[in-house]
DNA sequence: ATTCTCACA
DNA sequence: TGTGAGAA
């Protein structure tokens, strides 16, 4: 079985990435491509990576965490270490998106309260919004 | 076409 | 977390 190599070419369009991306996310550590003279080869086990690079920042991960959980650096933490930390990631991702959606339905409701205000104000002065919500207003008070 | 480096947001 | 530009 003869090893494929992609180009970074390839990979870019393939993965809708620019080729600068792809050197940045070297740079950073997170892949080591063969090189032949100065050509970057692209191993299929390089390709996967950028997949779950990709996959990660999709999540919401940064790179360095996900240099972490791809586990390129120095020492092997184990597969079970490495799932340990991965689990960890998450657990900490969840609560983050978690607090965020409660920060969003706060903001939401102080939004309704903002507007609510405004229209009542807007039917007290006798005014009209251009959808006609103020005279709704005075309806529903009726 | 691909590489590198420096600057920049 | 990337991008733009210039030079090779």
């Amino acid at each position: 079985m003869q090893q494929r190599f992609y180009t970074i070419t390839q990979l870019t369009q393939e993965f809708a990435i620019t080729t600068r991306t792809l050197r940045f996310y070297e740079a950073q550590g997170l892949l080591a491509p063969q090189r032949r003279g100065r050509q970057r080869l692209y191993s299929p086990a390089d390709r996967t990576r950028l997949k779950l690079i990709l996959r990660g920042k999709r999540l919401g991960f940064s790179l360095s965490e996900i240099s972490e959980m791809i586990g390129m650096y120095g020492k092997a933490p184990g597969e079970a270490g490495q799932l340990r930390l991965l689990m960890e990631k998450i657990t900490a991702r969840r609560a983050e998106l978690l607090e965020k959606r409660r920060d969003i339905g706060l903001t939401l409701k102080e939004l309704d309260e903002v507007e609510a205000g405004a229209r009542a104000r807007m039917a007290e002065i006798g005014g009209v919004f251009e959808d006609g919500a103020a005279s709704i207003v005075r309806e529903e008070e009726a």
